[in-house]
DNA sequence: TGCATTTCGAGTACGGCGTACGCGATTGGA
DNA sequence: TCCAATCGCGTACGCCGTACTCGAAATGCA
């Protein structure tokens, strides 16, 4: 296979200003992904098969294939576009704090919006929406004397932890909304019996903690979120030269 | 659908000690996950379909449920299996740096073996073995006085970089495998020339200088990580109460 | 104006997936 | 010996992504 197959969908842009003969375009990539968040969102990603995302335009799913070379492009496209919800001021305020914080909340709202987009298997490739955030979450961390390489360091870490928080409470919601059970309920009734006497007997003794003395699993989700986000923060500001905490 | 079919593959234990009538089983719940793992490591977990799986056993896809409700559950079986694979001293060392390190390069050597992981969309439910590599890195903080709270989301930052970390690092391998280039060639090739003009011009600054000034994209792999893992430990050390780092 | 050329919309079909179902074969206990 | 429970496994169903194909529509040009 040749390497132009790998390349991404930002490099394949659809053919929107055409002028020789031919028929016009009826659809756009732009409906498409539009049409396939809106399945997406409230059925799940699942359901957003290309079938279904023709039916709901009133075609087939061959008539998609015009526009987005494959499903997994188009979940490309999908995401690019939900992560252009998530609202910045055009350049840092220069709280540095504040502004991850911002990017942090931001990002956690918008995919709690779109929980499909935590099913994802593949790291998504970087669009233009998800490179202006990217952005701003490095130029927050500029004009302190850090080395570019640390600043992507550090907003990786952030990024990692909101990515890994989301995941885990739209878990929760999910199993919520299945079994009726909440988070320490779940812990509880799920795990402990299987490792029944084991953590009992303390062969898993920290865990034990977790269970009987945490308070995580008590915590409002919004709570939670800023308990970790608070500790990621916290490290940040320890790699900060001067300590501009 | 009732709750007990939510419940995970743990709490359904595959009746191993049976006296009654009725034939012995053939194959086992330990003989499949096995067979799964081999197939997923050469060929891809999509390789690993349930017809496949059958076939390297020398039977059908159905056999299989006989000891496995779903594949999603056999899925489960694969990734704590592969936990099994994490070496620990039974007790950590009391260097909490050196034995964090440990849990986070044994992390990512049993990724690289089975890069199959990363490639995972649901969070795993977590099985025995993941259970004590989880309490081995939460015990490896005891003892500082910090809260179990805090412990947790201090773990939990470091398991999110390794997991992002190895998952990037797995992302670039296969796409030098497929495409022959490396990571920064990629990186200017193919984000290059989309962005082009836009990053030329400045609109994604901080971005433009990662690209020219960051030596991530230059560093052997081991180092990269290391390099990161740094800095989420120093993040940790800046938690512990009275600077055991 | 009429035609040649090009693109679009959409139907058909294929191979592969997970897995529901059912049935003969095998086994230990009464 | 016969019964009842369990296993191995083949068949079949309803999905999926998408390769291929062809008529319809829309221009620029003669």
């Amino acid at each position: 296979m040749s390497a132009a197959e790998q390349i991404s969908i930002w490099m394949r842009p659809e053919n929107v200003e055409r002028s020789g003969p031919g028929r016009r375009p009826g659809y756009s990539r732009a409906r498409i992904t539009q049409v396939a968040v809106e399945i997406a969102d409230r059925e799940g990603l699942e359901a957003a098969t290309m079938r279904r995302i023709g039916q709901e335009l009133g075609t087939g799913a061959m008539s998609l294939y015009r526009y987005v070379p494959k499903r997994d492009d188009l979940i490309d496209l999908m995401l690019d576009a939900t992560a252009g919800e998530i609202e910045l001021a055009g350049r840092p305020s220069g709280d540095w704090r504040a502004d991850l914080s911002l990017v942090a909340h931001q990002t956690r709202a918008v995919s709690l919006r779109h929980p499909w987009q935590v099913t994802l298997a593949r790291r998504p490739t970087i669009g233009p929406n998800m490179l202006r955030v990217y952005d701003f979450a490095l130029s927050a961390l500029d004009g302190f004397g850090l080395h570019i390489d640390e600043m992507v360091s550090l907003c990786g870490m952030m990024g990692d932890y909101v990515a890994s928080a989301v995941r885990d409470e739209i878990g929760w919601l999910e199993q919520a909304r299945h079994t009726g059970m909440d988070r320490r309920q779940w812990m509880s009734e799920y795990v402990g019996p299987y490792v029944g006497q084991i953590v009992e007997s303390g062969a898993y003794p920290m865990f034990n903690r977790t269970i009987r003395e945490g308070r995580l699993s008590h915590m409002a989700p919004d709570a939670r979120f800023q308990y970790g986000l608070d500790h990621v923060l916290n490290g940040i500001a320890a790699a900060l030269p001067d300590r501009n905490a």
